[in-house]
DNA sequence: ACCAAAGTGTAGCTTGTGCTACAAATAGTG
DNA sequence: CACTATTTGTAGCACAAGCTACACTTTGGT
């Protein structure tokens, strides 16, 4: 049974989803506060993830380095039109990976927890085989 | 829908998961060589996860310090018995997920990739659902 | 035995993400 | 308006995991 794939590529596919993980947390979050209260604040992505202020700061600085996330001193988050999409595509996968747990039979609390990790590390194709699972 | 479970639950123990990963990897690997060429060196292991030995290097001495492995200058690396532990428990671990997503109609190829990320945010409800899956 | 190649160690850099402590700004209350 | 509480920023620390460059040890071939 020796593997199809050499083990470095899959550790190496590995890394990359944890490159993106912090941004697709974040921009998901960022968009679901929006909706829920008009406006994000550092302090709510401070309490949503559960670390300082000074955490959300730097990774919210990252991201808007990286063109998905507009923010002045002292003001709220917004999302870029890139942020925006990336948030809508990551609820919709995180979704799918909860939602498939749960048919599956996993009690809703575990699917929960389990998702937020396991979300980032789903191929398109197993994505698409989630997705078919869920409807069936 | 509102969530069962707080937000910033999941990702606490998401971030718990991550921290607890390269020893898994590590030490099944460290298993693995062990069993199919009878030493582990250094130089297996950058080959295996695609790193410089440098960083293998560093890894093995926070192993160490944390009692999973032995390691001498210039000498191959073993496993001590709470290595040895982790390293059949991350396999089994590794190998349920990996027929699971087979199982399912992923691809082999594609399900290897994967689920070297996802083993590691598996909880134990979800992986004996997994393994029920399985065995139908 | 020697020399070259391969393997390993170490110094020192980078990036990401966690923290506390303190300073500054903003918001809320009398 | 003034004062306080809350929020946010910044300095500076820690640790994990990636890297290159260089030094040292071990291995293997002549
Ligand atoms: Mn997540
Ligand atoms: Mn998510
Ligand atoms: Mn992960
Ligand atoms: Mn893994």
């Amino acid at each position: 049974m020796k593997p199809t794939t050499s083990s470095s590529a899959s550790h190496q596919r590995t890394r990359k989803d944890h490159a993106t993980e912090a941004a697709e947390d974040y921009v998901e979050a960022i968009d679901d506060i929006l909706s829920a209260k008009g406006e994000c604040r550092v302090d709510d992505l401070r309490k949503h993830f559960s670390v300082s202020h000074v955490t959300v700061s730097r990774i919210l600085a990252r991201l808007q380095r990286e063109g998905l996330v507009r923010k002045e001193a002292y003001r709220p988050v917004s999302l870029t039109k890139k942020g925006k999409r990336l948030a809508d595509q990551s609820r919709e996968r995180h979704q799918i990976v909860l939602e498939f747990l749960k048919k599956l039979g996993v009690s809703a609390e575990v699917a929960e927890m389990d998702a937020e990790g396991i979300e980032h590390h789903v191929s398109e194709e197993t994505l698409e085989v989630m997705r078919r699972f869920n409807t069936k």
